[in-house]
Parts: C-alpha cells; sequence; structure tokens
DNA sequence: ATTCTTACA
DNA sequence: TGTAAGAA
C-alpha cells in the first residue's frame, strides 16, 4: 500500500507521539523490526500480537506493537519457543499490573496510617496538665 | 501491496 | 521456526 518507508516511519513518529496509533502498514513494521512480514502474520496467528486492522481488513502496527516486537525478539534469541515468549509476555504484564495495585495500596495504607495519628493528636492530653481523681484504694492496686 | 493457505528447510 | 510461492 504505501512502499515510502521513510514517510512512514515518519507520520508514525509524529502521530506516535500523540497516542500508540495504528499506524505501519505490514512491510513497514517488518523492515523496522528487521522481520519479514511472514513472520509477524505468524506471531499475530500464535497471539503473540495483535495489531489494529483498516476497514478493509489489512493490518496496521502501532509504536507500542513494534515495542512488543523488539521484546519477542528479545526472548527468541534467548531460545525461546513462540509459546515460551507468548507466557512470558503475558506474566510480565500481569507482574506490571500487580505492581501497580501495590503502589495504590500502599498509598492508600500510608493515608490511613495518617489519618490515625491525626485521632491520636486529637485525644491525648499533656500529663502536665491533666487533673487527676484517684482514689487512695486505687493507688495501692498499683 | 496485502491477505491467507500451503509447502519446505 | 522462519521463509517462499501461489492465488485472490
Amino acid at each position: 500500500m504505501v512502499r515510502d518507508i521513510e514517510g512512514q516511519a515518519r507520520r508514525g513518529a509524529f502521530e506516535g507521539a500523540a497516542i500508540g496509533r495504528g499506524v505501519y502498514v505490514i512491510s513497514v513494521a517488518a523492515e523496522l523490526a528487521g522481520m519479514h512480514p511472514q513472520t509477524l502474520r505468524v506471531y499475530e496467528r500464535r497471539g503473540l500480537l495483535e495489531p489494529t486492522r483498516t476497514g478493509g481488513g489489512s493490518r496496521r502496527y502501532s509504536e507500542h506493537d513494534l515495542a512488543r516486537l523488539r521484546r519477542i525478539a528479545e526472548l527468541t534469541d534467548a531460545g525461546l519457543n513462540i509459546e515460551g515468549v507468548r507466557r512470558v509476555i503475558e506474566l510480565e504484564a500481569e507482574l506490571a499490573e500487580l505492581r501497580a495495585e501495590l503502589e495504590r495500596e500502599r498509598e492508600l495504607a500510608r493515608l490511613r496510617e495518617k489519618e490515625i495519628h491525626r485521632h491520636y493528636r486529637r485525644d491525648l492530653v499533656p500529663l502536665s496538665q491533666a487533673v487527676v481523681h484517684v482514689k487512695s484504694s486505687q493507688i495501692r492496686r498499683l
């Protein structure tokens, strides 16, 4: 569809700066990833990737897709097969989500602790100012 | 030029 | 697993 790779890359860099929209046609995405178009199709069929589709049905790869392709390249070079790559990426996404959740919970805990200390200060009265009435029978018990 | 299917190293 | 050829 578009043979001008530089033109495509420029558009991708520009539009991608705003949002990670699908902009690259498969031939350009493959070129940028150092792979063959067929390889990208195989990855998609195996569930490693899911580029958006145009109304006509052709694939459009986003900057995020390219980043994923680079990650796939790292893992395959490390010796993982496609299924291994798929599971690693899946777990990495899950880990990132859990870490984000942990941070949110930590922030909530920090706010709750802060609130508790506020109550403490409001209820406490310095001993030097306290007026205490104690029966002599209670003092002996101490 | 892209899609999918089929075949090969 | 990745690549190539075929046809639409």
